[in-house]
DNA sequence: TGCAGCTCTGTTATGTTGTAACATGTTGCG
DNA sequence: CGCAACATGTTACAACATAACAGAGCTGCA
């Protein structure tokens, strides 16, 4: 799992960036300018963010001032597996697993915002049982954690 | 679970806000008019509904008109484990248990938008054990998973 | 009884998030 | 080139949610 931990962001982000390419590149996937620069833009939050935040900072470079390019690209982005949108945010993350296919579990932290990406196989354990158990066909499944990030409980105790 | 199986929907509906009447009663909540028929409303429909669809039938019974009457009571319902929101349809579902403390998983099925209740453990697992690796504290956790329950793979397969 | 404090309700207005629809470029390919 | 497919730009609007304040009704207490 990538987590809260401090890491290099710099590289992380040229790293995220580089597979997208690669892999856009081997699927036929066309990673314009808008869309390249949302990835990044989301991997430089490293945090969720909603398309209105990103809408901003594309305002702020040309790249688009409408909701639409915005959507667009975040669309593009979720469905090829390069980010996933919080539900409970309202909100966008970049992916950070370089392969396409994930079952992501959210751990979001309600003070800073952040948010670490662990696999989860939720079809697995108690609820596939369940839904096995009622004839339900889960087809995706999306896990999101609400807690506090090591960081911020040594701020809340303080 | 409280599935996709047919079931008597009056006697659920019935003994439900039975449930709810003693809760309160004995915990000093107020569930007046307003809260006691929302919660109805979602018992009725037995299905995710937005805040919009049950204004929409308060408006015909008289009891409000405006968005903040339907919220604050769903608010009210969803703070004391009476409902649930289902952050991927923007939409309120009644709670299917009898206590007020439950860690709900739901089963959305993307045809007819019934929703079923499951429980779920999800600080166990996979997820608990990646999060207290990052010593990130899990407070609530919501699993959402989206797919066909049996009715709809039946009318999908016609 | 009266009134102080609280909760709940009613209402206006507005903020936030997300899309439909259509016009205009841009790219790849025969 | 000329077409088809995809991407972008733009307008307008739909759907979801809340802030802020006014008033009604209960509750407890002197």
């Amino acid at each position: 799992m990538i987590g809260f931990e401090h890491h290099d962001h710099r590289a992380c982000i040229a790293t995220s960036v580089g597979e997208a390419v690669r892999r856009c590149d081997a699927e036929g996937l066309r990673l314009t300018d808008v869309r390249r620069r949302v990835l990044e833009i989301l991997l430089e939050g490293h945090r969720a963010m909603g398309a209105y935040d990103i809408l901003e900072v594309l305002g702020t470079e040309g790249l688009g001032h409408q909701p639409p390019v915005a959507y667009r690209a975040l669309e593009f982005l979720v469905a090829n597996g390069f980010a996933h949108k919080i539900e409970r945010l309202n909100a966008f993350v970049a992916c950070v697993h370089p392969s396409g296919d994930c079952a992501p579990a959210f751990l979001i932290c309600r003070g800073c915002k952040k948010v670490a990406e662990a696999q989860a196989a939720p079809t697995d354990g108690a609820l596939g049982a369940s839904a096995a158990a009622a004839g339900f066909v889960i087809e995706r499944a999306v896990v999101e954690a609400v807690g506090l990030c090591p960081d911020c409980q040594s701020a809340d105790a303080a």
